[in-house]
DNA sequence: GAATTGCGAATTGTTGACAATCAATATTTT
DNA sequence: AAAATATTGATTGTCAACAATTCGCAATTC
């Protein structure tokens, strides 16, 4: 009868009680991408549970929708870690994902628009400022937001699922480490090279350029630190 | 005391019962991909627990994996429905396999053997002789075969996952038609213009005629009918 | 002193029960 | 009779309790 018994919605009990676990599924994402809680550590079910509220049921759900992307790690009878990233499986995710890249450039050359354009060269113009002053904390963010506005703008939300699964997967690899400068005046050139391409309408040039930053981003990151305690944002 | 209390292992029993979420996964998908029950139908969690002889609780937790796989919808309130394929999402499906089938063959060009060419030679030189009688049904087992082994063999276990995936997701949208034949022919030339460019080390060549196979086989698909309604196997 | 064995506590896996929501039918009202 | 409303049945969402397994630590053994 009375609209909104609880007097603080406190951002759980907002949405609908049946996503409960979806809500769950996105809170330990957040603290497996936030870095709060470094790969091949363990997740507690009863501890989660109380912390968000709610029974281990949810939790149990929400463990298996993470596992099932490659988050979490099960191990039957010992629980649900988070996922560990090898040097190896770093490689390959980075190939997936400059073939997943490149091809999102590749389907956004042949439906790019002037203002989408516009906005990549703008970023590469903030991306040029800050190199120049070796600003590496403003230049990963847009270094970012250059790739995301790629994915996003492609046309193709299946591609862009998949794209930001890598990355978040990545994430847990280069996990909470410091940041290697170097070779970000060429990273950006190489940026200047895929909106050329796109600007050409030339889907080959546009997967080729995009793929090769990606290898070469792969290389940076691990020529820099062998171990998974190196952060690189110049991908 | 006794081993095997069980007369029956029947399967179900076999693995760890801390797994059990993930033995009803598969089987779940099983149904879903075996197509015993087409797109958009109702996952009755009672019904499915009662089948598999277990509560609840396993069924929910595949419900979620399946969920974050995309084989399965969930509504609030409503429960879990095998997930829709409209055309829109194949073709965006499509578009992605073909770059992340490209990917693989582009990065086997760089590491393939003499051995797994004559793999593909022979596959090639079979398909050939089946589809000179036209015989569809003996066709499109060697066509999977065919482009499995290229992701299998391409060295990238994240990508071959990657991979199965999409194609487990197309096959909601194909499920349970008549297969169109017309273009196997063609088909077959796109396969072994894929295997000169492996054998020829060459990256980009195997990634153009990878992506063009599947592109080609996407129209091939799409001409032939508008709704989920078609199953073409030469892809 | 090092390794092994044997508890006890904590955690996971599973279940059955209860509350909330939704679909479908029956009933009432206009 | 048609539309709106109430009621019933079924299904989902959540929880708390129980069984089984694992982990940590102490006692024992070699």
């Amino acid at each position: 009868m009375n609209n909104d018994p609880d007097p603080l919605p406190s951002e759980l009990e907002v949405l609908r009680s049946s996503s409960m676990s979806q809500v769950i599924y996105k809170e330990i994402e957040k603290i497996i991408l936030g870095g709060t809680l470094g790969p091949g550590e363990k997740l507690n079910e009863k501890a989660l549970a109380e912390r968000f509220g709610v029974s281990r049921g949810p939790v149990r759900e929400a463990f298996q929708a993470l596992h099932a992307r490659g988050l979490v790690e099960m191990i039957p009878n010992r629980g649900a870690f988070i996922q560990r990233i090898t040097k190896h499986d770093a490689v390959e995710i980075y190939d997936v994902r400059a073939g997943v890249f490149g091809t999102a450039c590749r389907l956004l050359a042949e439906r790019i628009d002037n203002a989408t354009l516009a906005d990549l060269n703008a970023l590469l113009a903030r991306m040029d400022a800050v190199a120049a002053k070796r600003d590496l904390d403003a230049y990963y963010p847009l270094n970012i937001e250059f790739h995301s506005t790629i994915v996003k703008s492609c046309g193709n939300a299946t591609l862009a699922s998949i794209y930001f699964d890598l990355v978040g997967r990545l994430h847990l690899f280069r996990a909470r480490g410091l940041v290697h400068g170097g070779g970000f005046e060429s990273s950006n050139a190489e940026h200047r090279a895929i909106v050329e391409a796109l600007d050409d309408r030339d889907p080959q040039a546009a997967f080729e350029a995009a793929y090769t930053h990606v290898q070469l981003g792969k290389r940076r990151v691990m020529v820099s630190g062998d171990g998974p305690q190196s952060n690189a944002s110049t991908t």
